[in-house]
DNA sequence: AGGACAATCACCCATATGAGTAGTTTTTAG
DNA sequence: CTAAAAACTACTCATATGGGTGATTGTCCT
């Protein structure tokens, strides 16, 4: 039953020639079906609204409102609908910003027709079809960027900065003087380029030295 | 070329027959080299710096150390390769973990000889192979958790404690009093049961509440 | 032997911050 | 329509924070 269901898609697409021929690949293929194709988000996102499909295939780089935004307004109204990113775009800010927005998979236009089938299949089974080049990017992600700049003691002091510690806690349960965890935190910020902790913590954060 | 070039791996994993299975499979498929199989992580760490592989399979649940660690400790000394979970753990921790210490791929026990072959591949030609559940479980880690519970107001000025700006600055560019500033960060605080600023970061931070 | 840096400590001072308290007006939701 | 929530403003006060300056000790590398 799972194995023949018929999954029904969207295409947003704005490239009429790209467009006719993937929604004409899919309509064809068994198990597949391929009523709704859109050259841009606002007319897409009215349209599957009313008429939900199981999986909406998604472009980015659209006329007017971008498939990322399109994407963000039609997961929050469709939760059960899974989203695939088809584009040209590799850059982070693309494919971060797509699953933050609510994509589960992200393909290249580059993706052979047999493989877009079967990652529309496979979004359908639980899974998150990427380009092999964007799934790499996203594991890298969770890698450490580059080695701290800190000291060992600096590093041991940011954590508990992120923490919300005060200079007095942080002094106490390192056992050394306020005015040292000072010292400390003078030249934390110097080595990461900032002037309060908000933003030390945001650094700490946002590059993972914690 | 690069489609006929020999791919050496090395497994780590404690079970003697999902070792030897292992092995035998991949040492017999042509492509394929395995040479090198550990039963726990500090022989393999000192062998394999030895004798690096391209690819190395770890398992997690081994008797001392940690594959987690393992990866974390090899990877460090030999960056070029690339390291495969295979494992049965599939929590959140293990997955996060994994790739922090410096994971590419990460596979179930489940996984099929076929798929695992063509999953080394893979990681050589610059990909990063999931089991599908995985692949789903970070991609969503990507959506936002809960709906925030502060208002839009206060997000904006959330959003701006993150960048490190002081009453003053918000006040300015909210156009509104610095008593309201504070006003409102005294709501955010209470709503998210923090009571500094550098909290404030974190939690916004790392429940993407921006 | 000298230089670079980590780790420790100290003092001054202006400003920023958090907690408490007390309101008004506007918007939203039941 | 009415009650709740959000948005806005204002005040005080104790403490925390960041900038500047200066110093000692030990380690590591050249």
């Amino acid at each position: 039953m799972t194995e023949l269901s018929q999954i029904s898609v969207a295409i947003v697409e704005d490239d009429p020639e790209i467009r006719k021929m993937l929604s004409f690949i899919i309509d064809r293929s068994p198990g597949y079906s391929c009523k709704q194709s859109y050259e841009e988000c606002e007319s897409a996102i009215a349209a599957v609204k009313k008429n939900p499909t199981d999986v909406v295939l998604m472009d980015i780089g659209l006329p007017k409102m971008s498939g990322i935004e399109g994407v963000r307004i039609l997961k929050e109204a469709l939760p059960e609908t899974d989203f695939i990113m088809l584009t040209i775009q590799d850059d982070n800010d693309s494919v971060f910003n797509s699953l933050c927005a609510g994509a589960t998979g992200y393909l290249l236009k580059d993706t052979p027709p047999a493989e877009l089938l079967h990652s529309i299949r496979e979004v359908r089974e639980g899974g998150s079809p990427m380009s092999s080049s964007i799934a790499r990017k996203i594991t890298g992600s969770f890698r450490r960027t580059a080695q701290s700049p800190l000291s060992s003691r600096e590093s041991e002091i940011l954590e508990r900065l992120c923490n919300g510690d005060n200079y007095k806690a942080i002094a106490e349960s390192l056992f050394i003087s306020g005015n040292t965890v000072r010292a400390h935190i003078k030249s934390i910020y110097r080595k990461l380029h900032v002037t309060t902790r908000a933003q030390a913590v945001r650094t700490a954060l946002q590059n993972r030295l914690v």
